[in-house]
DNA sequence: TATACGATCACCT
DNA sequence: GGTGATCGTATAC
């Protein structure tokens, strides 16, 4: 198989667009040799200190500071005490801004994915950002990675998707103004949802 | 130091 | 439909 993983150049531009053509590609983690992998269904954007629903909508801190390097580096943060989120920085140096990844379609080491689960349906391992983490087992030990180089996580470039099969909404789960609220900034795989 | 809350999920009715 | 779990961050004191 000759799969060729995306470079810095595929995250280094608008952050929407990367949302929307991160779709249908395939996230790969590698755990003690083993391929987990599954199709990109759920994205999300959050772009700059502006967007209020963005984290780095309170300006640079430790949490954030990964948002504002190169593009092409993991984000990866801990929430509500339990769960973990994976995001891929995006656009350039200096500018906040990276794509939640928010769903995927099991594909390879799906067993794997269910011992970690609690062996659940296939529908339920990978269907929202906190499950996926817990199904690839994705933690903050992982934040900063580079995407570009590193062999534990990384993304891989298939077959492009049709444009016509993306379905568009506001982002879900967010506290915001009502402007960030209304943003159309969350793309899914049309025949997912 | 203390406190409020969140880019979620599972389980309940 | 609603709510509790559970703790790292940000912010206030």
């Amino acid at each position: 198989m000759s799969s060729s993983r995306l470079g810095r150049d595929f995250y280094a531009r608008d952050t929407l667009e990367v949302a929307r053509e991160l779709l249908g590609q395939r996230l790969v983690r590698v755990i003690d040799g083993e391929r987990l992998s599954g199709l990109i269904v759920e994205t999300e954007a959050y772009i700059g200190e502006e967007d209020r629903a963005c984290h780095a909508s309170h300006g640079r801190t430790p949490r954030t500071e990964v948002m504002y390097g190169p593009p092409g580096q993991a984000y990866i943060y801990f929430i509500y005490g339990m769960y973990h989120c994976l995001n891929v920085v995006t656009d350039r140096v200096g500018f906040p801004a990276a794509v939640l990844i928010r769903g995927i379609q099991p594909q390879e080491g799906i067993e794997y994915m269910r011992r970690n689960r609690g062996f659940r349906r296939e529908g339920e391992l990978t269907n929202g950002p906190g499950k996926l983490c817990q199904a690839l087992t994705i933690d903050r030990s992982l934040n900063a990675l580079d995407l570009c180089q590193s062999d534990l996580l990384f993304i891989e470039e298939t077959a492009e998707v049709d444009p016509g099969g993306i379905e568009v909404t506001p982002r879900i789960g967010i506290r915001a103004d009502e402007m960030a609220k209304r943003r159309p900034w969350r793309f899914l795989l049309g025949d997912k949802a």
